[in-house]
DNA sequence: CGATGCCTTGACCAACCTCAAGTGGCGTGG
DNA sequence: CCACGCCACTTGAGGTTGGTCAAGGCATCG
């Protein structure tokens, strides 16, 4: 685990309701739960930080300190067996928030798979302020209800799905990810390796770089680069996934 | 599917403050967080219901219109695929509640595994009753984060854990469910079929079966029936689940 | 007692993993 | 500008865990 910490905090300063009024990110997270009148509530206990690739915000059993909210790219949460062996629990990405377990301690590790903007608060503060204004803790309760949704797909995706149908599933998600952001669904960008991939589909990266060899044989998919992937053939691959 | 649905509803009345007074499952539930005095908002909105095994209470895909407090015996939520192959997503007992996904649908299916009682709110009045009252808000976000946790750990499990660690983690969970509930943690309760096993661990029956008795083979468990275990060496358990 | 349902056990099989080698892009340095 | 090394990915060959298929035990229930 010899990886770079954070790396820069760029904002030391509390700026007074600054990033908030233009970030593209807010309609996306809790934010938006705020009124425009008191966004400035959140920008008094925020910082903005960046982490560059490959920096852990913090590790699993770590005493939970702070709540991040991604702004730009991509955060992988992950835990790990004694022996190495690593699951992926999932992959945050513009408008995510994380850092919130109901333990005192991180239940997971916190890495940036590409370099990462995020808005860090302090938990107490956080929460004092979700007491306060009950939308925000409406805004959380309804976040982490899609979020138990979602682990029950990847549960499922888990415990019973091919390589194939993980795969298609995956980057199906992907697609609509992009376009719930307000990004063309295709092309889907891979920020993460391929061992990452594994990692969240519960495979060896070779079984997952030959089941995208396949796809792209099968005229699924194209591969203009390793870290995008064109869907050609969606309904195929709605097909596969959901085995239809 | 030609399963039986609800069977009865034997308080057809609203018992005004009935059965909340004298609830074991209270103080575990979402239901402690309301005061001894105003539990009656609770119960002026609760019919309470039993389901006996295999019953079904909701499908994947319903319009969700009731939430669920198990308050006792057990109850398998699972998705799915178009196959037939089944992944559970997870066993309720008493004081976990169900039924209230982010979707205006349900995610998964909810069947009976014994019989089982439960208190059943209508969606709209206990959404707006948790409006009322910040604190119950409060709590079903502590018990949704808890519940994300959770969900964490059975993605390790199924993404990366062996058939034999599956099951001891399995195992040792129960127990500590059991104890957390207030009851002895040896011997646990599998009021579930080897079936359910396998499809809550991402395994078939042959290999469940298996396993349970190379356990028993090893001196790590005993079976003195198909529904108890008796956890004879709980930290050759925890070495194989935790990989330590 | 036979039928049924659930579990166990055995023999074989295949999807995916492991181990190993090869490819290709990219940055560095000569 | 090219040679080199590095790293991530790909591809191939063979092994293993857990799945599949099939038979047999053992309760429960009519």
């Amino acid at each position: 685990m010899g990886l770079p910490k954070i790396v820069s905090l760029p904002s030391p300063s509390f700026r007074n309701c600054g990033p908030c009024d233009v970030c593209e990110a807010r309609e996306l997270s809790f934010c938006s739960a705020l009124e425009a009148g008191e966004i400035h509530h959140l920008a008094r206990i925020l910082t903005t930080i960046t982490a560059e690739t490959g920096a852990v915000l913090y590790h699993e059993g770590d005493d939970a300190k702070h709540v991040y909210n991604v702004t730009a790219g991509c955060i992988k949460l992950y835990k790990m067996l004694p022996d190495g062996r690593l699951q992926i629990i999932g992959f945050m990405f513009e408008g995510d928030y994380l850092g919130m377990p109901q333990t005192p301690a991180y239940r997971s590790t916190a890495q940036a798979v590409d370099d990462v903007k995020l808005c860090r608060f302090g938990l107490k503060d956080f929460r004092a302020l979700s007491e306060e204004h009950p939308e925000l803790g409406r805004r959380l309760l309804a976040m982490a209800r899609t979020e138990i949704d979602a682990a029950g797909e990847q549960m499922l995706l888990l415990g019973r799905k091919t390589a194939k149908e993980r795969l298609a599933s995956f980057l199906l998600r992907l697609s609509e990810g992009q376009a719930r952001r307000g990004r063309p669904s295709n092309p889907v960008a891979l920020p993460m390796s391929r061992g990452d991939v594994a990692d969240y589909l519960g495979l060896t990266i070779e079984t997952v770089s030959r089941t995208f060899t396949s796809f792209r044989k099968t005229g699924l998919i194209e591969l203009p680069d390793k870290s995008h992937a064109f869907l050609k053939d969606t309904d195929g691959l709605l097909e596969i996934a959901e085995n239809e």
